[in-house]
DNA sequence: CTTACCATGTAAGGCGTTACATGATTCA
DNA sequence: TGAATCATGTAACGCCTTACATGGTAAG
């Protein structure tokens, strides 16, 4: 009963707010979770097929469309077992950044090139924030239209403050590095 | 040339610094690196034979100690490796909180549970603060002293305004979740 | 008509953890 | 003297990514 791998969980939890392709999935993962999760088709397709086997899921061939698409159904069963899941204490929040990890052994370059990896992920920080206010609004006007959005802005929210918190570290940071 | 493992360069960081052991790296791993990168035994004792083998590092048994003790120490080689990969760009960095990902579907949960999820995390990280901010008044202390504290620093520097950001965030997020 | 995107999957291989195995030393 | 910590390592296994393979459709 233990051992719930997150991938089987990740697309339960998908699953339980829409029907959904494995090609969809994959985008959700690109785009929504990707802020605090990721997987790829080789992992997101096995899963699909071993969710059906043992009846979490079911699937069946879409008609309307004219694509080949196979789309995907939480079942009663696979709602419980994603509440299970949800009800277990977190096991683990990992944070790999590569970019401390450099950082860290900076000493062993230059300061230029030290600023340089701040600068990078500076301009990525930048670059994502605006999605993520972008969530924040068009969350915040459906608030009362879907009782699952109040949770994605709880996310939402934690990456923008983040983020934010982020740039201004980078700031400090290179004031720091030039020697103030 | 490319394809450098991060856990060979990680121990060459480590390296660079100063001599030590499997055992030490393990725990270095542990407490200051905890905050953004991890390893097990099973992938430093493999990974400093494999070092040695490439010429990277050069292991000696301690002769001081009554333990059995084998050092390591950073080559010429090896350093360059090391300068080599900290100047490449980053490839990746990763976060992945399953406190959001449970979060994230939390609609599937009563709001008390996802409460419980919100406050773990805020434990946690309340926990944790303390030792970020005692090692910046360290660091901030013996500044002077080796150029390589001043990177240590900045890492410190990160985990700590992040964690703060986290706490406000948790107490925005209970607030949210009440319904406010 | 061709480029981009939709759509599904497999195979090989990498990477790393977990669990196991073993033994010495320090400290209370 | 027993527990905690120091100390090194291996083997099995799991999980996932990368790269490959294939083909349909929409839009310009």
């Amino acid at each position: 009963m233990a051992n719930e791998k997150k991938i089987d969980c990740v697309i339960l939890g998908l699953l339980s707010h829409e029907e959904l392709t494995g090609y969809e999935i994959k985008k959700r993962m690109d785009t929504t979770l990707k802020y605090f999760w990721s997987a790829s088709y080789g992992s997101i397709y096995p899963a699909l097929n071993d969710l059906v086997q043992r009846g979490l899921a079911t699937k069946r061939e879409d008609t309307e469309s004219k694509r080949n698409k196979l789309i995907y159904t939480i079942t009663e069963s696979g709602r419980n077992y994603l509440k299970k899941w949800l009800t277990l204490p977190i096991e683990k929040d990992e944070l790999h950044y590569e970019t401390l990890l450099k950082l860290f052994f900076g000493n062993e370059l230059d300061e230029k090139q030290a600023l340089l990896h701040i600068e990078a992920f500076e301009k990525k920080i930048e670059e994502e924030l605006p999605y993520l206010l972008n969530a924040e609004i068009i969350l915040n006007k459906y608030l009362n239209k879907d009782s699952a959005h109040k949770y994605y802005l709880l996310t939402v929210k934690f990456g923008i403050k983040t983020y934010q918190t982020y740039l201004e570290w980078c700031k400090e940071a290179k004031k720091l590095l030039a020697g103030g």
